[in-house]
DNA sequence: TTAGATGCAAATGGTTTGCATGCGT
DNA sequence: ACGCATGCAAACCATTTGCATCTAA
């Protein structure tokens, strides 16, 4: 589907457009932490999103499904509905506190990490690892077509179980 | 969601499980090769197979949805149901005439190389495009964790058009 | 003849939307 | 107060499923 963002829901600033991906957040996560983290990313620091943005930043690289964070939202007593896990979501992923990982097209996982690394995906337990960016180097001669930009590289490295 | 294929919906021959991934079929494809691709595969060649197949392997490397394939057969006056293309479109991947690209989480896109390659995903047009095997190194020293193989690694690289 | 394939329409499930209400500034 | 944010429930849409009907072997 097309997601069209101009008519409806939360408004994300158009500043943050293009936040830094160079520096990572400091991680580690007080409730001051998050507070400036909002803060910076032109964010209103509502209840609800600094609720969901302590559970993702008090540890660092997590993997998350909207329903995941539903649901340990839930299990904090915090009470969030499950529309606006989405719309925080996707508005951290717009200003850069969060990233997409596109493992498979029947669910969609966010990462706390936003700096430049790749994945595993281990299928037997539907679950997503960073790959430290040490271990993995992806073209160093990559040309992209004429008139075009790289945007974003992922890498997903799927793994099963050894043998059967 | 998880798929689950066993008590319903075409048979897949369990033979095929792990079909050569190396030796990627002849492409070209007269109606007798289709024939013969899905004969190989352990695959019944019924008239919306065939037809199928013949679409998909006509040209090389072809990058298609669902719908996209329903809407091309429709077009040539073929008479199938989607619930079929969806079908079908999984039972070529399970026999390893095709394979499933991780785009976004909006639509799943099928590959018809099935061999060792990579992906530019031009964002604004919403299409795929093979990258030439030789314009990609991934990881030589990548290690996966204890008691797990490599299934497979998927990398796309997203294009966006130069400037704004 | 019969196991496997297909079509249809209904169900599923993740995600999105509209709108009335609530809250941060 | 104002305008953005939230909750809810309904809408959406790609995909799946059950079942009755076909068809290749």
């Amino acid at each position: 589907m097309i997601r069209l963002r101009s008519a409806f829901g939360p408004t994300v600033p158009k500043l943050a457009t293009n936040p830094a991906p160079t520096a990572s957040e400091p991680i580690g996560c007080s409730w001051r932490d998050v507070k400036e983290k909002l803060h910076r990313a032109g964010l209103r620091p509502t209840r609800q999103r600094m609720a969901l943005g302590w559970i993702l930043f008090a540890k660092a690289d997590r993997h998350v499904t909207a329903e995941m964070l539903y649901e340990e939202a839930t299990r904090a007593k915090v009470t969030v509905s499950l529309a606006t896990v989405y719309n925080t979501l996707h508005q951290f992923t717009e200003v850069g506190l969060l990233r997409e990982v596109p493992v498979d097209a029947s669910k969609t996982y966010f990462d706390t990490n936003n700096s430049i690394h790749h994945h595993f995906f281990i299928e037997d337990k539907n679950e997503l690892m960073d790959i430290p960016p040490s271990e993995m180097i992806v073209g160093r001669t990559l040309t992209p077509p004429e008139g075009y930009d790289i945007a974003r590289i992922d890498v997903v490295v799927r793994l099963r179980p050894k043998q059967g």
